[in-house]
DNA sequence: CTATGGCACGGATT
DNA sequence: AATCCGTGCCATAG
């Protein structure tokens, strides 16, 4: 199939040297996928596949030391260059609270409503209970805090509702499990306990873990091991494990966890996927760009596993073995290719937007995707997928989408916004078309009342009354 | 009569 | 091929 040749090469740039057919397959397969499903891809991968492994610790790209998070503060100190700087990074484990999500949300109409906690589990609750138990449900959910935990007594619910204690807890028990597992409950403990429970289910667990938790809560929280291993007749290594597996697989706070796997999920604004900032060591060096890839760590083929196939001696199961070390590589490889796709793209953009990173919306350069096809040499789908559904975190905190720097008429809104806002009387549309000239932009009348409504500001006539702003 | 918003068309972009 | 965007035309409100 020359075609498909064709097309890896296209894509990969490699050459077309003969591949295994079973290869070919799985490639194509492989780049067939978006962004977004090859993560998930990846999650598949690495589960399935015993030959493929994620290094535990993060070593900086440049100076190759086992560093604590990134960018890598020695490396950092160190660069120099005109350009900006693009990192690949681990995925991002900075999150933004609610408020700062929702002030972003407000100014940005074009994105759909997020999905409230409430209506995410409602969703899932509803099918399974009759009216009336949705009733207890809805009110349940009324009363969570913050954290996604219940701040009223279910007896005091029940009694509210007029409904029985039972079948009020039962409601509950439902909510509890279905997805940010343990919302609903009472305190933390009980919470880790439910999600203990779940994945026990999964036939993931630890021994220790659930003893850990309801009889030595006070001293886990003191990293008191040596009382614990001492009280429970096991080492403290044994001990250290079980808080170990507890900490990475449980989560004390419900709704946290709930808005990061959202974010993880639906790629959506609470974790940027880039994020750009200005040097912490020299302020008017170059900008820093992180790109945060699915592969936190390092993804690799196992070594031991390598290692392991070279001794086995019957010839089948060697095939087996080395299927998997084969399909390892190629993964491997085609994420280090989108990862490498994706730092290429942001770099370019970055270098060519710095006003506007650091500006304002005014300061936006139109320019298209095609565009950055061309100088980058890749497919201009390859933009599409890598931009779409995506945000980036700009210095000042702001978190947009990446698409945002393909909006070719935003910095004519803004231009229009300024405008209005430094009239003393009520100009039309007409006339803030004319003025528009001076910035530089020509646009029809009728494309100034289409911005106009865009940014939420009411026509001349209404307007007229108004007192000028003080500023 | 003037300013504005709805609808739909065509060209550009994805 | 599908979608987005700017624009012209026309109806309507004040």
């Amino acid at each position: 199939m020359p075609t498909i040749i064709t097309k890896i090469g296209q894509y990969q740039g490699a050459s077309t040297k003969q591949m295994p057919a079973a290869h070919l397959t799985r490639t194509m397969q492989l780049l067939e996928k978006t962004c977004n499903e090859l993560d998930t891809e990846l999650a598949n991968e690495i589960s399935e596949n015993p030959a493929l492994e994620m290094a535990e610790e993060c070593r900086c790209p440049d100076c190759k030391q086992i560093i604590p998070s990134y960018p890598c503060q020695v490396c950092l100190n160190r660069l120099n260059g005109s350009g900006p700087i693009v990192y690949v990074a681990p995925r991002s484990t900075k999150t933004y609270s609610n408020e700062e999500y929702d002030e972003y949300y407000s100014t940005d109409n074009k994105l759909k409503d997020p999905e409230t906690l409430s209506e995410h589990i409602l969703k899932q609750v509803a099918p399974s209970v009759s009216s009336n138990e949705r009733k207890i449900a809805e009110h349940v959910l009324a009363r969570l805090n913050e954290h996604g935990f219940l701040i009223d007594h279910p007896a005091e619910i029940a009694s509210y509702l007029r409904v029985s204690l039972d079948k009020t807890k039962n409601v509950i028990e439902i909510i509890k499990r279905v997805d940010p597992i343990g919302v609903a409950s009472q305190d933390v403990m009980e919470c880790l306990l439910i999600q203990l429970d779940m994945l026990e289910q999964d036939g993931k667990t630890h021994p220790l873990a659930h003893n850990l938790l309801t009889k030595y809560w006070e001293q886990l929280g003191k990293r008191d091991f040596k009382t614990i291993a001492r009280k429970c007749n096991v080492s403290v290594q044994t001990v250290r494990s079980a808080a170990q597996f507890i900490k990475r697989n449980l989560s004390p706070y419900p709704a946290q966890s709930h808005w990061n796997n959202a974010a993880n999920a639906t790629g959506r604004y609470f974790r940027p996927d880039v994020e750009v900032m200005k040097n912490p060591h020299k302020q008017d060096g170059p900008l820093v760009v992180q790109v945060f890839s699915a592969a936190q760590g390092w993804l690799r083929v196992s070594s031991s596993v390598r290692t392991m196939v070279n001794k086995i001696e019957d010839p089948e199961k060697k095939d087996e073995w080395s299927a998997y070390l084969e399909r390892a590589a190629l993964f491997v490889k085609c994420m280090r290719q989108r990862d490498n796709a994706m730092k290429r793209i942001v770099k370019l953009i970055v270098k060519r937007q710095p006003q506007f990173i650091l500006g304002t919306d005014k300061d936006l350069i139109p320019m298209t995707r095609a565009e950055l096809a061309i100088e980058l040499e890749l497919h201009e789908s390859t933009i599409s997928r890598a931009v779409a559904n995506k945000t980036i975190a700009l210095p000042n905190g702001r978190i947009i989408p990446l698409s945002t720097f393909f909006d070719r008429s935003l910095a004519i809104r803004a231009a229009v916004q300024t405008i209005i806002d430094d009239e003393t009387t009520a100009m039309t549309d007409e006339q803030v078309a004319h003025r528009l000239v001076d910035h530089g932009y020509k646009v029809a009348r009728r494309t100034v009342a289409k911005y106009r409504s865009m940014l939420g500001i009411l026509p001349a006539n209404l307007r007229a009354r108004q007192i000028p702003r003080a500023v």
